[in-house]
DNA sequence: TATATTATTGCGAATCATTTGCAATAGTAG
DNA sequence: CTACTATTGCAAATGATTCGCAATAATATA
């Protein structure tokens, strides 16, 4: 079984990660949906939970000791299709980030401090609805300056 | 002058592009800040103006005609830099388009189809300021399926 | 617990994306 | 029209990401 060809048989949820969530509990549901439980995607899964901001896939590389980078850019693209991680852009640059409590984000334009806002959507708008789409997720970028930077 | 090393002399609000926004205000509004109005920038704009999608360099280097993709990467790091474009992340990707009437974004997460969403939100949350953030901007990104892939 | 199956890794190399330095060009103010 | 200098375009360097494939290791099952 190639895990990388399956489709996610359960739908997600905006209530899929509004709680906290620990490495193992990610480890059964990728196990759920086919995915090996191996070293280098605990070490990705952990690095990613306990970081305090968005990650690249260079700085997951070192912080995590994988010493191959195709492995990291594998193993976050698996992440992303499985909605347990997102990714976000800054100055041309994709970061990536665990799905945990759900929260927003806020980007200093003068030193780029990335800082997390506790969510604050609760539905999607009818007009979401409107164009035909439905939502399993949804991520906000504020963008401004932050307190040393005003 | 190095239009490229200046910072932005005037602070931008939420209200600076919740109206529809032509090429023309956006000439005068670089000329203003120092940048001199060349073709290539032009192009670009107008490109981006004109564009129904977020477009990344590669696409607008071809749609433009511009040969020369150095020159695309410049022209879209001003004009995020001068808070006139944003960039948005998708299949770790970066993509571009202007702010012209303030809207969100809806992600296919099965054909990759990205909608225009009005703008769903009106002032930023008492948390982003007990944070110490001081807003100017902000995307929304949801994510989910579009009618044709429910 | 041993074994078969096959998903995943790690590597090297290919490809694609982005940045940089610099001489030539072309806006703009005066 | 002229002088000043920001910007372009190019070539080359760098960095990011993907691909193919043999070796390895995680699971299910006996």
């Amino acid at each position: 079984m190639n895990a990388r060809k399956m489709k996610s048989p359960t739908p997600h949820t905006h209530g899929d990660h509004s709680d906290e969530i620990d490495a193992e509990s990610i480890y059964s549901v990728l196990k759920g949906r086919g995915y090996r439980i191996t070293a280098p995607r605990r070490a990705l899964i952990e690095a990613l939970l306990s970081a305090c901001d968005p990650k690249n896939a260079k700085e997951l590389a070192k912080h995590t000791g994988i010493k191959d980078l195709s492995t990291v850019y594998r193993t976050l693209s698996e992440l992303v299709k499985e909605n347990l991680a997102s990714e976000l852009a800054d100055g041309g640059v994709v970061y990536y980030e665990m799905h945990e409590q759900h929260h927003d984000h806020a980007i200093c334009d003068a030193c780029g401090t990335i800082a997390h806002i506790p969510c604050s959507v609760t539905k999607p708008p009818k007009t979401l609805a409107i164009a035909g789409f439905t939502a399993h997720d949804h991520e906000i970028i504020w963008r401004g300056l932050c307190v040393k930077c005003v």
